[in-house]
DNA sequence: TGTACATCAGTGAACGCGCGTTCACTGATGTAC
DNA sequence: TGTACATCAGTGAACGCGCGTTCACTGATGTAC
């Protein structure tokens, strides 16, 4: 008595058991700590099932870092609103970025560990979800320059968010001087801030003010 | 018929073929790609060598780590002069920066991709070598912003570096949207005009012009 | 609806390999005379 | 300077473990009648 795609509907349950166990585990013990026995057993399958649903360990983490990516979007859109001032608006934009990173560790920067053996590229949609991120950035960068094309304001947003990713990095990781955690709160408060000063002085597609620009070759 | 000191210049000299030989292979493959094997039979001894010199691979590796970070405040203080005006100082060891990156691509990484196991310490030296690279920035911060303490001429220090090394690392990693080699010059020397901008436009300890401080506790 | 057969999702033992670290041994270096 | 012995740096085979992935098998699900 078959019911009706009962095996499709098993599929998906053990998908999500998978996904679920795997995300618990890189929470846990980040990306070099996986082991698809551990996964196997949290996700209450044989070890081989895990390879009828992903192809390999790297499939997997992919998939756990796509849905990573989501819910960051989803913080970050719930931080936007079209009425909020551009520049305020980076600045929340910071802060729930280093909230996200900090109530989400090792998820957080399973994001940025994880890389493919030589050869090997991200899925297109995965690729998408984090442009999409940039997305928001974008906007309030166009607002504060309007004259920047839609090419360049996803680029300024890159960095700017390169930036920022850059400071909650190395001060989550405790590299360098440790910060106690309230100086790095504000550290990047005051760090946003003087970009957005710096954005007010001028446009940013000026020449440099600074220097000649002769970068250096070697070493 | 013992020479004087015999041991301890073989000591010395097999110390250095082994270290020479395990930077060779993180700047090919990495630290993960790092086998006790290849380096043993590059530095021409037999593995349990390898173990006379270095307790086991993660000292080797704070060892290359450190000879890198020494490379790095070389080329760093060579870019330094106290004639210079401090924005255009600034700018200088951003290129410099981004030039020893991407010269020494995977020996740079290493410095930032290398954990210890729970529970264990990276040296006192090692990480005196991290500090002295942030004193090269504290200078001209501070001689931009003279009435911070030393202390937070530090702090700010930390907080540019980890900015461009955030532009700098997500651009040679390639995340996200891809940046030809040239625009991320252009970016880079952008952005750090950007800031100096800001920091000519108003002192950073003003409180911030945009928003109110409520960083959000929860995801 | 019930029966007989076909399919294939899921099983888990076994494969295969990699690789850090150890340790009993040895020969080069150092020491004593 | 030369000889006899002591030390210990360096050897490399073996240990020990971890662990991703495979594959011959089976039992639950789907299909045909």
């Amino acid at each position: 008595m078959a019911e009706q795609g009962k095996r499709e509907t098993k599929r998906e349950d053990l998908r999500t058991r998978i996904l679920t166990a795997a995300t618990k585990h890189i929470e846990k013990s980040g990306i070099l700590g996986l082991r698809a026995r551990d996964i196997a057993e949290d996700a209450g399958c044989a070890l081989g099932g895990l390879y009828t649903v992903f192809a390999d360990l790297d499939a997997l983490i992919i998939a756990v870092n796509s849905q990573t990516l989501q819910r960051l979007d989803e913080t970050v859109e719930a931080a936007t609103n079209d009425q909020t001032p551009p520049g305020e608006q980076l600045l929340l934009l910071g802060r729930h970025y280093l909230a996200f990173a900090r109530n989400n560790p090792r998820l957080w920067r399973a994001l940025f560990e994880h890389r493919l053996a030589e050869g090997r590229e991200f899925p297109d949609w995965h690729l998408a979800n984090q442009v999409k991120l940039l997305t928001h950035i974008a906007k309030p960068v166009g607002k504060l320059q309007p004259q920047l094309d839609s090419q360049a304001q996803m680029i300024h947003a890159r960095t700017l968010f390169a930036a920022v990713h850059g400071i909650v990095s190395i001060s989550l990781d405790n590299r360098f001087i440790g910060l106690p955690t309230a100086t790095l709160d504000a550290e990047l408060e005051r760090f946003i801030s003087l970009l957005l000063r710096g954005l007010e002085a001028g446009s940013s597609l000026d020449h440099p003010s600074y220097g000649s620009h002769t970068p250096p070759q070697h070493d």
